[in-house]
RNA sequence: GGAGGGGUGGCAGAGUGGUCGAAUGCGCAUGAUUGGAAAUCAUGUGUUGGCGCAAGCCAACCGGGGGUUCGAAUCCCCCCCCCUCCGCCA
C-alpha cells in the first residue's frame, strides 16, 4: 500500500509509477474519493466534538433537572445525525481503502523501462554452459527418473504436482535444504521454523489477500491458508510491532514447504519438477533501515547467487523492467539457473525490495532518532527453491553411466558423490 | 472438546455508565542537588488521523467487531487470544 499522503501531495509521482509499470489506474477518481473522505471525516469529528462537550456539561447537571432533560432531547437529534454521518464515513473510507490498494509501489529510478519479460535486462551471468552436454536430457527423460520422483503415485494419493521423492530423490532434497540453510546461516540469516498455515490477517498483510486468494490452499473450517512461501509467516512475525533501530537490519531465513494451486497454468513449462503444487524452499528475509535498503537488496541477491556458485550451476541475473516488476515491488532481480536438458533458464529466486509497501500494510516500524516510529523497508528472496535447482543439477551433472555427480560442496550433506537412479 | 478465570498505556496494576486517554507504582527523558554517582525532588513521557505556514487545535484508540444509551474502558451479543482444571493425544 502506498502512503496516502504521497498520492495527495505528489499525484504525478504516482501517475509516473503506474505508467512505468504499464498499469492503468484512475488516479483522479482516487483523489476525488480522498477529498470526499476528508470532508466526511471533518463532519463526523465536529459532531463528535459536540457530543463530547455536551457530555461534560451533562455530567455536572442533576439527573432529573429540566436542563438535563432538555439536553438529552437536544443531543438525541445530534446523536442520530452523528450515527448517520458515521455510516457514510465508513462507506467512503472503505471505498477509499480499496481504491488505494489498487495503486502499485513506485519503481526505483534504476528500474529499466519496458513492458514485457523480453525487455528485462540481463544484469549478470555466471558460469559457462560449454562443458555441458549438447544432448543433455530433460530431467524427466532421464532413465529411472520416475523411481526417485514418483509423480504417478503422488497424483493417486493427492493430485498432480504432489510428487513422492524416494531414496536418493528424497536424500537430495534433504541435502539441498540443509546446505541452503547452513550457508544462509553463515551469511548471517537466523534460521526460523515458522507455521505453515497462516490466518487471513497475515495473508492480507503480505498481499496474498484479497487478490491472490485463488492461488492458496485453504483450511476452510479454521480460516487458515497453507503458505505459498515462507515470506508470509516470516514477514508477519513483526506485524504491528515497533523494532529497535539498533537491531536493524534483522536477517532471517526459513525453510517451509510451499503450497500453490497454480490455477490456470499448463503446458510444457510445468513438466517434471518445473512447477509443483507443493515444493520446498528456503526464503531469505530482511527488515532494514530505509537508508540502506538498496545495498541490502544487492547483498541478499549475492547471498542467493552464492548458493548456485557453490553448486557450480551456471546462472544469470535479470533486472526486471517496469512492466514485469510486479505490483508491490520497487525493484526486483530474478536469478535463473541454466537447465542443460531443457535448454532454458529456470527461475530459482526472485529478490525484491518492497521499500515501505509491505511494511505499511503490516505496520512494521522502528523507532528513529527523533523518537518517532518509522516504517522499515522489507527485502526478500529465495535462497533457494529446491525443485528447479534440482532439475538443473540432474540435467547438468548427468554422467555417461547414468549417474549424477554431486557438487563437491553438497557431498557432505548428501553423504556420497553420486546419485543413482537404480 | 468441556468448565471456570482473564485481556487496560513500555511494564505492573486501579477503574463497573458521565468531569477518564485513563489513578498509583516501576521504567524512561530532562532539570535541580552532588566532586561524580546512588538516593531524593521537580517537570515531562503513547499511537493514529484530520485541520493549520506554524505555535497549535480537534477527533479516534482500554484484545477485535457489532449493539444498547443523550453519553460506554465500564452494560449486552459474536469472535480471537492467554491462564487454571478435566478430557483427548504425537
Amino acid at each position: 500500500m502506498l502512503d496516502p499522503k504521497l498520492l495527495r501531495e505528489s499525484p504525478d509521482l504516482v501517475r509516473a509509477a503506474i505508467a512505468k509499470k504499464h498499469l492503468s489506474v484512475d488516479v483522479d477518481a482516487i483523489l476525488a474519493l480522498d477529498a470526499d473522505w476528508r470532508n466526511q471525516l471533518q463532519l463526523v469529528e465536529a459532531l463528535r466534538g459536540q457530543q463530547k462537550a455536551a457530555n461534560t456539561d451533562m455530567a455536572k447537571l442533576p439527573k432529573g433537572s429540566p436542563e438535563f432533560i432538555a439536553k438529552v432531547q437536544e443531543m438525541t437529534a445530534v446523536s442520530a445525525q452523528a450515527k448517520e454521518a458515521d455510516v457514510a464515513l465508513k462507506d467512503v473510507a472503505d471505498r477509499l481503502k480499496q481504491a488505494l490498494m489498487t495503486l502499485p509501489n513506485i519503481p526505483h529510478a534504476s528500474v529499466p523501462e519496458g513492458r514485457t519479460p523480453e525487455e528485462n535486462v540481463v544484469f549478470s551471468t555466471w558460469g559457462s554452459c560449454e562443458g555441458l552436454s549438447p544432448d543433455a536430457k530433460a530431467h524427466w527423460e532421464i532413465a529411472g527418473f520416475e523411481k526417485l520422483f514418483d509423480f504417478a503415485r503422488g497424483a493417486k494419493v493427492t493430485g498432480a504436482g504432489f510428487p513422492f521423492y524416494i531414496g536418493d530423490g528424497a536424500r537430495i532434497v534433504r541435502a539441498l535444504l540443509q546446505f541452503f540453510i547452513e550457508e544462509d546461516g553463515k551469511a548471517g540469516y537466523v534460521e526460523v521454523n515458522p507455521p505453515i498455515f497462516v490466518n487471513a490477517a497475515s495473508a492480507t498483510a503480505t498481499g496474498q489477500l484479497p487478490d491472490k486468494e485463488g492461488q492458496m490452499y485453504e483450511a476452510v473450517a479454521d480460516g487458515f491458508y497453507a503458505v505459498p512461501t515462507a515470506e508470509v509467516p516470516l514477514t508477519n512475525f513483526f506485524r504491528d510491532e515497533i523494532l529497535d533501530e539498533a537491531a536493524l537490519p534483522v536477517k532471517r531465513c526459513a525453510y517451509t514447504p510451499c503450497f500453490r494451486r497454480e490455477a490456470g497454468s499448463y503446458g510444457k513449462d510445468v513438466r517434471g519438477l518445473n512447477r509443483l503444487h507443493q515444493f520446498d524452499k528456503v526464503e531469505l528475509l530482511k527488515w532494514v533501515h530505509p537508508s540502506t535498503s538498496y545495498a541490502e537488496l544487492d547483498a541478499l541477491r549475492d547471498d542467493a547467487e552464492n548458493l548456485l556458485r557453490l553448486l557450480g550451476l551456471p546462472y544469470r541475473v535479470l533486472l526486471m523492467c517496469g512492466g514485469d516488476l510486479g505490483f508491490s515491488q520497487a525493484k526486483k532481480y530474478d536469478i535463473e539457473v541454466w537447465s542443460a536438458g531443457q535448454k532454458r533458464w529456470l527461475e530459482v529466486s526472485s529478490c525484491s525490495n518492497f521499500e515501505t509497501f509491505q511494511a505499511r500494510r503490516a505496520q512494521i516500524r522502528f523507532r528513529g532518532k527523533d523518537g518517532k516510529p518509522e516504517l522499515v523497508h522489507t527485502i526478500n528472496g529465495s535462497g533457494l527453491a529446491v525443485p528447479r535447482v534440482l532439475a538443473a543439477l540432474l540435467e547438468n551433472n548427468l554422467q555417461a553411466d547414468g549417474r549424477v555427480k554431486i557438487p563437491t560442496a553438497l557431498v557432505p550433506y548428501f553423504g556420497k558423490e553420486y546419485l543413482t537412479f537404480a
